[in-house]
DNA sequence: TATTGTTATACTCTATAACTATA
DNA sequence: TATAGTTATAGAGTATAACAATA
């Protein structure tokens, strides 16, 4: 507008977090949430909600506790997504080895739902790998998994 | 612990989130923004406290609306850190080119307390970083901006 | 005494809208 | 009428602690 812009320095180094990982991932995830959010709210899904039942639906029997760890939760996050997801006939609580167990089960309803959901998932990562290569797209998950290792397949020596 | 064990398969494919940046960059976010609030927490710092302490210092003069947008948020989001960062004196609002507008400054304390802080969040950068090798800890900041741009810089036309 | 699922609680983050002052 | 900063409000996400039932 006039002379005053003049104060304001060349963007340059703002200091600790100037171009660290720590930064990046935060604005990634930021946009990636926001995607996935916008994508999924039309079907009445939130990402924690998708996580949970693809969890489930992949590991038929898994207790609630270790569905939580495996989402990088704490265990009381796990009830009030559960409620939600088997008030909507998508999956079921049943028995599970012991009597203070639980097993989670998806229910026919909660498969088609993913199958459903399965595109809409394609679109956006498609989406947002859309300023990368084919060879950055692919290279990505293998860094983010040696950053921050998947522990859902954590089956400890138990 | 017993035969029941065996009717949990084995982890294969989760369905739509299975090896996805998506869920990936979820993953990294979770534990990059674990560990920086645990090292900032004894020095009275949150991440997003640190940002915008390190924009300003870094842009003298800066307007709220613009260090939200540079963090990636609304307007609204900017007053009551500044409120607090201001509080603890490390930065000022005084006059901007407008009379409706305000311009950022860091003080003195402020500018001491990214000293300190800096080798707080290098250590950080190299605990998060401890499982990838050099080269692939040098590309990954490079991939993150291409998946998501910093807009900070962003000097539109105007 | 330890573990599982759950509930209760509080706190943070975030988005939206409304309000005031200025342009 | 539009813009800048702020305030108010509400909602979602998360962590901690505490509870009841079972091992």
């Amino acid at each position: 507008m006039n002379d005053l812009d003049d104060e304001i320095p060349e963007p340059a180094d703002f200091g600790p977090l100037s171009g660290t990982v720590s930064y990046g991932i935060k604005r990634a995830y930021l946009r990636v949430i926001r995607d996935l959010e916008a994508s999924l709210s039309p079907l009445g899904f939130t990402p924690p909600l998708l996580a949970a039942l693809s969890i489930v639906a992949a590991t038929p029997g898994i207790a609630p506790a270790r569905l939580a760890a495996a989402m990088g939760h704490g265990r009381s996050r796990a009830a009030p997504l559960l409620d939600h997801l088997e008030g909507q006939g998508l999956l079921e609580r049943r028995a599970g080895p012991d009597r203070r167990s639980i097993g989670l089960h998806a229910t026919a309803q909660g498969r088609t739902a993913l199958r459903r959901l399965k595109p809409v998932v394609a679109e956006h990562e498609a989406r947002i790998t859309a300023s990368l290569s084919p060879a950055e797209a692919g290279a990505l998950p293998v860094l983010l998994e040696r950053l921050a290792p998947d522990n859902w397949a954590g089956r400890e020596s138990s």
